[in-house]
RNA sequence: GGCCCGUUCGUCUAGUUGGUUAGGACGCAAGAUUUUCAUUCUUGAAAUCAGGGGUUCGAGUCCCCUACGGGCUACCA
C-alpha cells in the first residue's frame, strides 16, 4: 500500500528559527513536493515555559520569505488541525490513558525535587541515576504503589506525570533512511515522561500521536532526535499503530565553523555569518541578532546556500534553483556526517545569484540605499551604473563602496596613489587633456583616441598619466574603465572634478 | 560515565557491484588580460582517503579494533 507523502515541519516557538531548522523545513519541502506530497507547519509549543512571544511569527515570515510553502498548518489550516500543540492540548490525556490501561505507561508521583535529589546522589557516586527498569521499583509509582493508594493520590488531586514503561531487555530497531538499521537495548533507555503535571504531553508523546492522526508519511528531522526514535518507534508499537508507522530519516547537524559542537542559536554573529535568516530582536533581552535576509542574502541564494550543506546532487552544477532541487533531492544523497558552515562559499553563491538577477531588480534595491544615504540620481542613471558594476560585488549593500564617484566627487585623493602617479607635470598635462576633451566630442571612443593620441605624441607614461586621471575623477585608483567613467558622469562634471584635482592635489 | 551516530584537500563534497594519476567547488597562490581596482580566464599548491589490523591478486570502497569528533542522557524540544 502506498501512502501518499506527507511530511511536516514541527519547530517550537522557543526564539527565532536557525539556519539548521530552516535547512530540515528545506528538505522536508523538497521531498514533500518531489512526490506530490504534503507539507505540514505544525508548532510544538508544549513547554509553557520557554513560549517565547513573536517566535512562531518569525518563524512563518521566515519561511515565507524562502519560498518554502505549506499545504497545511498553522496560518494556512486545514483538515487534520489544530496545528498548535497547546490547542490540541485535549487530545492528548486519552492517549496517555489508553497507554496506561494497556499497561504501557504507569503513573509516577514523584516529585521533581525528589528526582534531582536522586541524581546528585547517584553523582556523588559517580554513578548516572536513570528512570528506567531497574530503578523504577525503587521510585513512587502506580508500579510500586497498590492500586488504592494510587487512586487515592489521583483523586486527591496530587500532580502526576505518565512515564512509559520500557520493556526490560528488548532489542529494538530503529530504520533510518539515511543510516540504515540503527539498534538499541531497552534496557539503556530510560523511562521517558509522556504526560507532564501540567497537563501538557511531552515531545515524545505529542509527536507520536499528531504524526499518526496528521497521517504523516516520513519524518525527517535533526540527528539529535535520533537517540529518541527506539521511543518512538516502541510508541507506534504500543498504539498499535505499526503498520502506518512514518519513515525516519536523521538529518547530519549543521557544525560550528570555528570549534566544535553543534551550530546554536547563541553563536549569533560572533561566527561573522548570520544563524538566522531573519534579523531578531530578542524581546526579552533586547538583543539584535542579524539575518541573511537583512545582511543583504537572496532568498534563492540562502536556499541554494542551505540545500547543499549535507546533501549534493552528485552533479558539477553547483547553483539551483529552489523548483530544480524538489528535482534533483533525493534523500539518500544526504551525507552522514556534520557540516560546517563556509562564508565563503556562501558569499560565492550570493555573488552568481546577483549576477544572475536582471539589472533592473538591482536597481530597484541599490536605490533604496542611495536614498538612505540622502543621494539621488536618475533611474537611468542607477540603471547604468548597476550594469556597469554589479559583476564586482556579491551584494547589493557592497555596490556604494564600489560605485559612490559615480554620484559624489571626490572629496580626499589617496595618498598612495598621489605619491606613486602624481608628479611635477602632472597637473600641466591634465590641464591639457582637459583642453582635449572639451574640443573633442563628448564619445567613448573619440575621447579615448584624443586622450591615446596626444599621450603618445609626447611620449609619455601611459600609465601615469591615466591613474593620475583616473585619481582626479574617482580619488583612488579603481574603477571601470576611465572612458566609460567619463562618459557616465558627463563633460561637465568630468572637467569639473579635473580641474579639482589639478587645482588641490599636492604631491 | 553510559548509549548512539560519524571520520576523503583548510571548508563543502564526488567516489554506491573493491581495480581512479582520488574528481569538482569555495578559499588560497601564480600568470594572462586591463590605464587602476575588481571581474574574467588559465595554471598551481592542497586529502599517505583518522590510525592500525585483517579479507583479497587488488580496499577510500568489505570486516574488526583504536583514536578523535559529534549527538543524546530534563515533567526542553
Amino acid at each position: 500500500m502506498d501512502r501518499k507523502v506527507r511530511v511536516r515541519f514541527a519547530p517550537s516557538p522557543t526564539g527565532p528559527l536557525h539556519i539548521g531548522g530552516v535547512r530540515t523545513a528545506l528538505y522536508n519541502y523538497f521531498f514533500a513536493k518531489q512526490n506530490g506530497g504534503d507539507m505540514i507547519l505544525r508548532i510544538e509549543d508544549t513547554d509553557q515555559t520557554r513560549f517565547v512571544p513573536g517566535a512562531e511569527d518569525y518563524i512563518i515570515e521566515a519561511l515565507t520569505w524562502l519560498g518554502i510553502k505549506f499545504d497545511e498548518g498553522v496560518g494556512i489550516g486545514g483538515n487534520y488541525g489544530p496545528y498548535r500543540q497547546s490547542e490540541r492540548k485535549p487530545m492528548y490525556k486519552q492517549y496517555a490513558d489508553q497507554l496506561i490501561a494497556t499497561g504501557w505507561a504507569y503513573y509516577a508521583f514523584d516529585k521533581p525535587e525528589e528526582l534531582d535529589a536522586k541524581r546528585k546522589e547517584y553523582e556523588a557516586q559517580k554513578k548516572t541515576f536513570q528512570y528506567d527498569c531497574n530503578t523504577r521499583k525503587d521510585m513512587c509509582n502506580s508500579l510500586t504503589l497498590s492500586a488504592d493508594e494510587v487512586k487515592r493520590r489521583l483523586d486527591s488531586g496530587e500532580p502526576y506525570v505518565v512515564r512509559f514503561k520500557f520493556p526490560s531487555d528488548t532489542e529494538i530497531h530503529v530504520h533510518d533512511l539515511i543510516r540504515g538499521e540503527v539498534k538499541m537495548n531497552s534496557n539503556l533507555l530510560d523511562d521517558k515522561v509522556l504526560f507532564k503535571s501540567d497537563g501538557m504531553p511531552t515531545y515524545h508523546l505529542a509527536n507520536i500521536v499528531d504524526d499518526h492522526t496528521m497521517e504523516v508519511s516520513h519524518v525527517i528531522r535533526g540527528e539529535e532526535w535520533l537517540p529518541s526514535a527506539p521511543l518512538h518507534v516502541m510508541l507506534y508499537k504500543a498504539f498499535g499503530w505499526e503498520d502506518t508507522m512514518p519513515q525516519f530519516a536523521h538529518l547530519p547537524l549543521l557544525l560550528k565553523p570555528d570549534g566544535n559542537g553543534k551550530l546554536s542559536k547563541r553563536d549569533g554573529d560572533r561566527l561573522g555569518f548570520p544563524v538566522f535568516p531573519l534579523e531578531w530582536h530578542d524581546p526579552k533581552s533586547g538583543e539584535v541578532s542579524s539575518g541573511y535576509r537583512e545582511k543583504g542574502y537572496f532568498p534563492e541564494a540562502v536556499v541554494n546556500i542551505l540545500a547543499f550543506l549535507g546533501w549534493n546532487p552528485g552533479v558539477e552544477q553547483e547553483i539551483f534553483s529552489i523548483d530544480e532541487l524538489v528535482t534533483i533531492f533525493s534523500l539518500d544523497r544526504i551525507s552522514k556526517s556534520g557540516a560546517k558552515f563556509d562564508v565563503e562559499k556562501a558569499k560565492w553563491f550570493n555573488h552568481k545569484y546577483l549576477q544572475a538577477k536582471p539589472n533592473e531588480e538591482i536597481a530597484t534595491l541599490f536605490e533604496n540605499d542611495l536614498q538612505q544615504r540622502g543621494v539621488t540620481a536618475s533611474h537611468d542613471y542607477v540603471l547604468s551604473v548597476v550594469a556597469l558594476m554589479k559583476e564586482r560585488v556579491s551584494f547589493v549593500s557592497e555596490l556604494w563602496e564600489q560605485t559612490h564617484y559615480f554620484f559624489q566627487a571626490p572629496t580626499e585623493y589617496d595618498p598612495a596613489v598621489i605619491k606613486k602617479r602624481w608628479k611635477e607635470d602632472t597637473p600641466a598635462h591634465l590641464a591639457k587633456i582637459k583642453e582635449i576633451l572639451q574640443n573633442v566630442p563628448f564619445e567613448k571612443q573619440q575621447m579615448h583616441d584624443a586622450v591615446m593620441e596626444y599621450i603618445q605624441s609626447n611620449e609619455l607614461n601611459m600609465g601615469q598619466i591615466m591613474n593620475s586621471f583616473r585619481l582626479t575623477l574617482v580619488g583612488a585608483a579603481k574603477g571601470p574603465d576611465l572612458f566609460e567613467l567619463i562618459t557616465m558622469l558627463g563633460k561637465e562634471e568630468t572637467l569639473a572634478r579635473m580641474q579639482r584635482g589639478i587645482d588641490t592635489i599636492k604631491i
